[in-house]
RNA sequence: GGGGGUGUAGCUCAGUUUGGUUAGAGCGACGGCCUGUCACGCCGUAGGUCGAGGGUUCGAGCCCCUUCACUCCCGCCA
């Protein structure tokens, strides 16, 4: 017999009715009648009811004996009579009748309680006793979800006859792109080491290798600020890489592998949006949705109605037509019933962001028309709305005016906002749509200089060609995102392994032919040796565990994540290290007496 | 780098509006009673640098200033 436990708590059944076992677990709960003791022993699989009255030798043992402590209990499984049974239980049709306890390690003065949900606690004092935390029901079960979310993309990468890999963490810094973590050298005096922000040229040069098809669950390091869906540090990905393929041909493999994914560990009562999933351009999400990311389960849609606006006979936005400023409207079912406040309340969220005046018409029932536009449009525009936007009774339109990608996101926000407060949202959806045909390049505003707006290895739609002929800001990139729920969870692209279009597209972006070498030298040489054409991409597998959890926050999903600050408050990271070990590393730390904590 | 929120017992929070006796509750801990509970019940006890520092005041948890921590957002995230 085994010193610590023949069964787990989740184990036994009336099957076992009259066995003699031995569990070990923690304490998880105890009622105590004086003369009659309960006790609730939890391992990782179960919870099993052990009992036991004042004659039993381990009655005062048991008793005195703290929450979570560790025990061994040997007992006899006895099934329980009638009223006794324990429906929400999955071991409840037994109990164990204790014949021999002992604590195994005793438990001090717990910091929080592992039975109450962990809502109501402060993420200071879970991050620092994580180990607690995760012994949590909704933490401990988020964890394991992750484990078999990655262990069903492992299985299904390697059908697909995907091979796994895994690249270097000490590698070279690249430029663009996040902040790099560097690690010093200590052979190299004055030399760093980066950790990858994704493996990304290591699985291009796994492909020029001739491995065909790559895949990593690959740490990745960026050092940038925390989000509540973007943990801070590191963070994992779903890396793929394919030879002698197309957009299409990587989508296509891809897809479904999600698809199915989201259909193997969807919650109960959700549907998946079927395959092939939407394939949306950048420039309609934009317009459309006002967002890269757009969540499909909201049904409003931004429409322009800049020609309508052009002589509608309001003149503020008269004006901004004249100067290429488009009038955008949303068509809202429900919100005629809408009070004052709440149209005010939405013209402060848009003038926050710098964007006045949001105007608004309601269509009453009794076919009466008000809103802040009601007095000031003329009859032949209020008609052209409502043909164009297909008004019915009781709909609200809400318009604003702008230019640019910013108010494009304003439209956005606003676009959610009135989602989520006309609960429009179908919760019980998982949409998914492929985002397409980013710009190669964009401007920047504040410097007036091309660059890269994405991955600056992407293969531009009509290569060579295109870069030499046509205004840079008109190229697309061979580049996608896939989106889920308003989340992006992939991003990818054909990359270039052409060494001649790689050198172009950097020269328009501003890198020299030097700089190219130097920071790119090992892809690049490698590409004068015969590179196939490639692509794939990288889903993020934090993000997706994050959606089928149905959490808000990353955190929830990753075991020891670090705080907002980017600290590991349960390991004390980052810390001071000593004076020995800088002088060996040849670092001098130079701190300004206001960055000192 | 910027903006918002929070900070009171081991945990979750009330008290801050309008400054005024000894800062409260629930859970947890500890002690007592209780032989069928499963969020067991009942009685009692202990537990506080009101995040920290400074100021105003006869008097500060509450008002003012500074600062720290946590968190959410913007920037950032090829």
């Amino acid at each position: 017999m085994n010193r610590y436990r023949t069964h787990t708590c989740g184990e036994l059944s009336f099957k076992n009715e009259g066995e003699q076992v031995r569990l070990s677990g923690w304490i998880h709960r105890k009622r105590n009648h004086g003369n009659l003791l309960f006790v609730d022993l939890r391992d990782h699989y179960g919870i099993t009811q052990c009992v036991l009255d004042c004659d039993n030798d381990n009655f005062d043992l048991l008793s005195n004996t703290s929450l979570e402590s560790v025990v061994t209990i040997e007992g006899k499984v006895v099934v329980r009579a009638g009223k006794t049974v324990n429906e929400k239980l999955s071991t409840g049709q037994i109990e164990l009748q204790v014949l021999k306890a002992e604590v195994l390690s005793t438990a001090a003065q717990l910091p929080f309680s592992i039975l109450s949900d962990n809502s109501d606690l402060s993420e200071e004092a879970r991050l620092t006793y994580r180990f607690l935390d995760l012994r949590r029901e909704k933490l401990h079960q988020n964890i394991l979800l992750r484990n078999n979310v990655i262990s069903f993309l492992r299985k299904k990468m390697w059908s697909l006859g995907f091979n796994e890999f895994q690249t270097p963490i000490l590698t070279a810094s690249s430029p663009e792109g996040a902040r790099d973590f560097l690690v010093p050298s200590r052979v190299h005096p004055g030399k760093f080491f980066a950790l990858p922000q994704a493996p990304q040229q290591f699985k291009q040069l796994l492909m020029v290798s001739g491995f065909d098809k790559y895949f990593q669950i690959a740490p990745c390091f960026r050092d940038e600020d925390s989000r509540a869906d973007r943990t801070p540090g590191e963070f994992y990905q779903l890396d793929v890489e394919m030879s002698y393929v197309e957009q299409e041909d990587v989508l296509n493999t891809v897809e479904p592998v999600i698809l199915s994914l989201f259909e193997e560990f969807k919650e109960e009562g959700k549907t998946v949006c079927a395959s092939p999933c939407p394939r949306i351009t950048y420039r309609d999400a934009m317009k459309i949705y006002g967002t890269d990311k757009p969540d499909l389960r909201n049904p409003l849609l931004i429409e322009d109605v800049t020609e309508i606006f052009k002589t509608a006979g309001f003149s503020i936005y008269e004006e901004n037509t004249k100067n290429q400023m488009w009038v955008r409207g949303i068509k809202v079912p429900g919100l005629a019933e809408k009070s004052r406040s709440f149209f005010e309340k939405l013209g402060e969220f848009v003038k926050k962001e710098g964007f006045s005046p949001l105007t608004y018409l309601t269509f009453l029932e009794n076919g009466e028309i008000k809103g802040s536009l009601s007095k000031s449009l003329k009859e032949d525009a209020v008609s052209a709305l409502i043909s164009k936007m297909e008004i019915k009774e009781n709909d609200g339109l809400v318009f604003v005016s702008g230019k640019g990608e910013k108010a494009e996101k304003i439209m956005g926000a606003l676009r959610m906002l009135l989602g989520k407060e006309m609960n429009l949202i179908d919760e019980s959806r998982y949409e998914f749509c492929w985002i397409v045909d980013f710009p190669m390049f964009e401007l920047n505003e504040e410097t007036g200089k091309v660059e890269f707006s994405h991955n600056p290895f992407s293969m531009p739609q009509g290569e060579m060609e295109a870069l030499e002929t046509k205004d840079p800001l008109d190229i697309y990139a061979y580049q996608y995102d896939m989106v889920c729920n308003g989340y992006e969870i992939c991003s990818g692209a054909i990359r270039n392994h052409r060494d001649d279009i790689m050198f172009k597209a950097f020269e328009i972006a501003g890198y020299g032919h030097d700089v190219v070498e130097k920071k790119f030298g090992g892809m690049l040489h490698a590409f004068k040796f015969g590179a196939p054409p490639h692509g794939g991409c990288a889903y993020g597998i934090d993000r997706l565990v994050m959606i089928l959890a149905n959490e808000s926050y990353i955190r929830e999903v990753i075991v020891f994540p670090f705080n907002q600050q980017a600290q590991d408050l349960m390991m004390d990271a980052p810390a001071e290290v000593t004076e020995a070990q800088l002088k060996e590393l040849h670092i001098k730390v130079d701190i300004k007496e206001k960055d000192k904590k």
